[in-house]
DNA sequence: GGGATTCATTAGGCAACCTAATTAGTTTAC
DNA sequence: GTAAACTAATTAGGTTGCCTAATGAATCCC
């Protein structure tokens, strides 16, 4: 016997906002565990991926674009150079700053890893139509402009 | 100067998938930020909110439906338990089973938080067309069928 | 040149996840 | 009908990723 009715009927279908939250945090968790396999964990993915694809940045720069305080960026960067995925360089105009660059091995390994959640989200998106995975690509520029509202 | 070049541009157009995951990861970080406020994390509020719409559920059908492992969810349950939102009851078929029941003063909680959430998005949502809500609540629907797939 | 500001970093703490192991109850198979 | 196998919840202990507050160093401004 189960304690929860079927899914899809009841209030859950109103109420947009919880359920647009759900599905997110659902997703992200999911993501998280599927690639436990990386030696890399999420969050440290995610900013050598912008390191990577959008070339270097500074410490604050890459805080406020990931939208964590200044110490929580400086974390994940000390885990990301010890693995040698990035270098720290002095910017030269201005002592204060450090410049974050992603190293070829950071590269090689974004590229690998680049194709495998390619190769995940393709075998949970291949249930999705053509016009259903545009729609998403809508969505994730949509979601980013809320988030950073 | 700054180390990065504008968004928009450059190779970040490309590549839905990891546009789709950078977008929620930082919305999540957002809405916990956002959230703080609040006297409880949003795990937590959102294990609530599922008790709350869909009634009562034992320990692992929750796990399971929050995509988080059993002694997870049962962490999170003893802190809604300890601040009295949840009950706990044997399940009288099932010696193993518990069954996870939202209080009255959690379903108290629960509205108002709700509330709070659809002010905050509102306010974030103003700047979207009513176009754009509706392929924003479709989006939902979507990202969780990818993550329970 | 000196005070206020900005940027990175250190230190310490908390929330939320995990795995492995334990306890207790139920089902299965003989 | 009982022993073995399984299932559900829980405990213990560890990691990651976030935070605030405080420090150190460089730059800006007057």
């Amino acid at each position: 016997m189960t304690y929860c009715e079927p899914l899809g009927t009841g209030p859950a279908v109103k109420d947009l906002d919880e359920n647009l939250v759900s599905a997110i945090s659902r997703l992200q968790r999911r993501l998280r565990s599927e690639k436990a396999v990386d030696q890399i964990g999420e969050t440290q993915r995610l900013v050598l991926v912008r390191l990577v694809r959008e070339g270097p940045h500074t410490l604050g720069e890459l805080s406020e674009r990931e939208r964590v305080k200044p110490p929580s960026m400086n974390q994940t960067i000390n885990s990301l150079v010890e693995l040698g995925y990035v270098e720290r360089q002095d910017d030269p105009n201005d002592g204060r700053k450090v410049i974050l660059i992603a190293t070829e091995t950071g590269r090689l390994l974004i590229d690998e890893s680049r194709r495998r959640l390619y190769e995940w989200l393709q075998g949970a998106l291949s249930t999705l139509s053509e016009d259903e995975r545009d729609l998403l690509g809508d969505a994730a520029a949509l979601i980013g402009r809320i988030a950073d509202s």
